[in-house]
DNA sequence: CGACGAGTTGATACTAATCAACCCTTGTGG
DNA sequence: CCACAAGGGTTGATTAGTATCAACTCGTCG
């Protein structure tokens, strides 16, 4: 299942979308890291491997003295209100940091929904080696602010789109992760319950449910087990009418 | 009103609280720039003025040639759907990066809802400077990650958070900012129209002001006038009850 | 085989969207 | 200086979407 953590050290790789530099390219959106910035990167981290799903990786409030970086595996990043509600603030794909703190305390948990693969970096030492090695920070820059849109995105989708239409919007995302999305098949494997999709669009698992059912009976999709969906990837993006 | 930019240049501040660094002074959340790096960005910059209220900054879709740092005023940035739905995804005051760009395309576009007063700066220009002073690049990430944070903030709020709950979340973080709060009265002066708030909020004008009659009605704010309000923020702050 | 969590379905209640009408303030031109 | 227009703000009536609660099924794992 796991073929980059099976031997050996898997690759540095940073997923981000550049904002102020036009991509001309046809590439896959990972960002250009020199090998030896790679390898001085990876001698600050340490390899953690999360065999099981469901392992905390970090609890919100926790001092925050790591970084880290997804190698291999699916992770969610949930803020606990008083309440006892639970909002999904997103969910972390190979490429993905996570770990975000304020005044040195985690704002977030995270929890592995499979397997996990990271890179753990101290912060402290990462952002000494950062501001000695520019060409690194600006990878850094460019991948928050990647982040920072992928937020604006989904508050666009949360303050604008029904519940169907964000659940749409959800798939095709997904569908975006070669490990969960065969394109062949259009067979789309889920990594989460309706649960954790609910809370990361604001409503309900028995929502989802009914969402999906509506979009079925559209023919956007078809459900082979509850967590393995066959998508219609053209027809759910004419459906959702983004922009 | 606008004692900065009366006479000479307002002064070069970044307001942002750091993520893995804790603060432990209660000063105001400004990043410490030294005197040279403050002079050395306003020499990349110019200095624009946007006399009226309502003036157009930037539009979405527009080639992004310039990042822009508020120095005076309020300015919202709002995506608008080919549905004509607008979605405004912040407010920005003195002190906040905005020009936010994908592939050197803004993805946003903004507008002064005051009279304001912005650094506006090239990015390529931008971009080279920090690559070669870091630790002025160090700030910028710091900014990038608290905007990420405010973001999703606001996606807990959107996700979990009723019509009246939002707005008085939305009250509270107006008044953080001095210009338009006076904490002797407690009087906020509200520098956006209720579509804008609603826009904000994923909501309508009517729920807007509905909200604020509730508010109104359990004693937690009153109305002066339509856009000034007499805010009991610590009342507020237990009726939300964040986290 | 039994148990537990995930997933689904149905009935009901409620929040907020929508549509319509109206008031109030502001600014502009006669 | 006043009249009128235009946009912001408010209120009411109706409707639609979704939350909630309850019951039940399905699948998986010990």
């Amino acid at each position: 299942m796991n073929q980059a953590s099976r031997k050996g050290r898997p690759d540095i790789r940073i997923r981000a979308i550049k904002a102020w530099t036009p991509e001309h390219s046809q590439e896959s959106p990972h960002l250009a890291l020199s090998t030896t910035d790679k390898v001085e990167l990876g001698r600050l981290a340490e390899i953690i491997e999360y065999k099981t799903a469901g392992s905390q990786i970090l609890s919100q409030g926790q001092k925050a003295s790591f970084l880290y970086l997804l190698a291999d595996g699916v992770v969610q990043a949930s803020r606990t209100l008083n309440s006892g509600d639970r909002q999904i603030v997103g969910f972390y794909w190979p490429g993905d940091l996570f770990g975000l703190a304020e005044e040195s305390i985690y704002v977030n948990s995270a929890e592995a929904l499979t397997p996990c693969t990271v890179y753990r970096f101290a912060t402290q030492k990462l952002e000494a080696f950062l501001l000695e090695n520019s060409n690194v920070q600006h990878s850094f820059v460019i991948k928050a602010v990647h982040n920072l849109r992928s937020a604006q995105r989904q508050l666009i989708i949360m303050g604008r789109f029904d519940i169907p239409r964000r659940l749409a919007t959800f798939l095709l995302d997904c569908s975006g992760h070669e490990h969960y999305f065969d394109p062949a098949t259009h067979t789309l494997t889920l990594p989460m319950t309706r649960y954790d999709i609910a809370d990361y669009l604001g409503t309900s698992a028995e929502s989802i449910t009914r969402a999906l059912g509506q979009l079925e009976s559209k023919h956007l999709l078809h459900r082979l087990t509850a967590r393995t969906l066959e998508l219609k990837t053209a027809e759910i993006k004419a459906y959702i009418d983004f922009e």
